[in-house]
DNA sequence: CCACGATAGTCCGATATTCGGACGACATTA
DNA sequence: TAATGTCGTCCGAATATCGGACTATCGTGG
């Protein structure tokens, strides 16, 4: 790294396992035949149980409304995705999770409990929590979408 | 999320704190004048001291040769890097940053210190200090590129 | 109750990004 | 030296992304 000061940095620490779990839940997806795209994935992930608005969904991914309404469009086309109207504004509609999508859910959830295992092997039962714990402070103070 | 056995998985939660780094860090080059765009930063970020080969560069980001090609060829012409002959093989370039891309390594230092600190400040040191060497572990076992 | 600014999502067109395939230059091995 | 693999680049097509503008609807102050 350039960056020496900033190789044993937390982002690329952060990162690197993040990717890893990312990556190994696409690869999971593929080989049951759902290939989805990164991009896709990274919004279908953010849909919330019952159903997210167009731009509450860019924001959180940080990408403009038109470019998330076109992945969207992708994800509805093959069926992962559905919008509905939301009852309570007449002017959003809502994404919202199909059969078909719920099926990639259910399909990544071994997968991570797999990883998360293997995790805990390495590292141990109680640093795992104590990780767990931290990481889930840490998203106190920098998730701006943080949950009630 | 649709997934709620996924909603605590260490993915997301690894990936907050990431891009919260991420963001804070770009932002703060940019208020330098330094507007760099996320995929050059990505791959200026993983360029070793001495110089990297862009297909090294480009399996660590995950991307095709010729993306990162072009990558490159950007943050060349804006002169934060420079492509030098390998003196131990012919075929292949290095990729090494120049005085300039060091100023973004200089400018991001204090910011990325200011954030850990900040962590530090909301986890206390020895669940931070904990933090650093659990995600160092996990590097071993999920970075497929570790350093010796 | 109703104008009026703000908001949600979409359409359009321009630009940028990314990739697959193929290529020459060089390395490595036999 | 010949054969095979690797390194980076060029080309062209497909895709992604964005800025701007537009319609429909909301919510609020008068």
């Amino acid at each position: 790294m350039p960056d020496d000061a900033a190789e044993d940095n937390l982002g690329l620490l952060l990162f690197i396992p993040y990717r890893f779990l990312e990556s190994a839940v696409l690869a999971a997806l593929k080989s049951h035949g759902h290939d989805i795209p990164l991009n896709q994935a990274r919004v279908f992930q953010r849909i919330a149980p019952g159903g997210s608005r167009l731009a509450e969904l860019a924001e959180a991914a940080q990408i403009s409304k038109q470019t998330l309404g076109s992945i969207v469009d992708q994800l509805e086309r093959t069926g992962y995705v559905r919008r509905v109207p939301d009852p309570h504004d007449a002017r959003a509609r809502l994404v919202t999770v199909t059969a078909k999508g719920r099926e990639l859910v259910e399909l990544s959830i071994p997968v991570i409990r797999r990883i998360e295992a293997a995790w805990e092997a390495h590292l141990g039962r109680d640093r795992t929590r104590e990780l767990r714990q931290s990481l889930a402070a840490l998203r106190e103070i920098t998730d701006p979408y943080a949950k009630p």
